[in-house]
DNA sequence: GATAGTAGAGAGTGCCGCTATCCATATAGG
DNA sequence: CCTATATGGATAGCGGCACTCTCTACTATC
């Protein structure tokens, strides 16, 4: 309960209606909300700033639609961090090139490519330098993702869902994946020893 | 600099070579080691404390190569968090029925399946039921990933190599999938609206 | 012999996500 | 009507974590 009044102070979730100077009420959304917020800082590992972030893209009513799934992705893609290695960096834009994202994330315009970046420089670092020979595999691999991603927020209706399932499907999906791939790491090892 | 003897006080690094009382040696190993510290905060997110435990399950020699990859992986999947879903573990007992996995993840046994249930419960959370209807695509997909991460790894030789492999190799790749799953999204929903 | 530099250890710092306290009001029970 | 309890709002405090600072003892070098 303290914690709800300091998400409240925080502006992450809308006050409640004052029905006395001492009484507000809330609603099923402001429940709703709530559980987004701990959705969001407990399964997507999101900051409270970031939080705030993510929901002043979701709650603004003044862009398009293409506008505002932008945003709301960035908001859920952190940022680069640590250096950035320039081969690195070539080989995301060589990434790009091949699959012709090229012209949609530029370099060191959105996150997603700092996140991509900091992730091969990082594992370059630390002497794995083919590490981007997995790409393509992984590309392959998440267009399954995508589709299904695609079909499962294609349901909803009101775009203020399409919103919302992008944005918990996403933070949630990538916390499934990485059980779901160790799950996978698990039948294919198992399997490889079979036929040795 | 005063992290690195942060770090050497926490136990993450190996003690230098004392040339003298008040000179320590340090070789590329510590160097490599540091990086790969490094790249564990840094890019997989992991707290000093985790960190610790990795390395020590990376450093134990006692241990068969089964039992130090199982404790390794272990390590680097973080434990369920919120609130257990009672339909959630359902749902994840089923996905491991039907993928004959059920025997080696048994439920609160594993982070790993602490974590797909802790993630699958903040999906129920916020109504979205559905979700566990990705988890068949998504174990495909993972498939994919996992064969490749398998054939990445057995490059390796050194069972020290394959150890350290599969550290970065998950860690890293976690970071890379996140970000090529996002460039998926923007493939796949550009194709969708041509489509339309 | 003065200076600079390092190892090692303990205390201190800053941030972040809460949590506890305080006060004014207000509704509920008697 | 009056007290007890509870709530909203605001301010201050707390605990954990990842560092960072400082202090001491010593030694290698000029």
């Amino acid at each position: 309960m303290p914690t709800i009044k300091y998400y409240l102070r925080e502006g992450l979730l809308p006050a409640g209606v004052l029905t006395s100077p001492n009484q507000a009420h809330y609603d099923d959304g402001h429940l709703r909300r709530l559980r987004l917020v701990r959705a969001l800082v407990d399964v997507g590992g999101l900051s409270i700033a970031a939080v705030r972030e993510v929901l002043t893209a979701v709650d603004t009513n003044e862009e398009s639609m293409h506008h505002k799934l932008g945003a709301v992705q960035e908001a859920i893609s952190q940022p680069a961090t640590g250096e950035l290695d320039p081969i690195a960096v070539k080989d995301v834009q060589a990434f790009f090139d091949r699959h012709g994202e090229f012209e949609f994330f530029g370099v060191d315009e959105s996150n997603v490519t700092g996140m991509l970046v900091s992730a091969l420089s990082a594992a370059r670092s630390v002497g794995h330098d083919h590490f981007p020979e997995l790409l393509d595999s992984y590309m392959e691999a998440m267009r399954i993702v995508a589709r299904a991603d695609l079909e499962y927020i294609a349901r909803r209706t009101s775009s203020d869902d399409i919103i919302e399932a992008m944005v918990i499907g996403t933070l949630i999906g990538d916390a499934v994946l990485k059980a779901v791939r160790r799950v996978a790491h698990a039948e294919v090892s198992r399997e490889a020893m079979d036929t040795d």
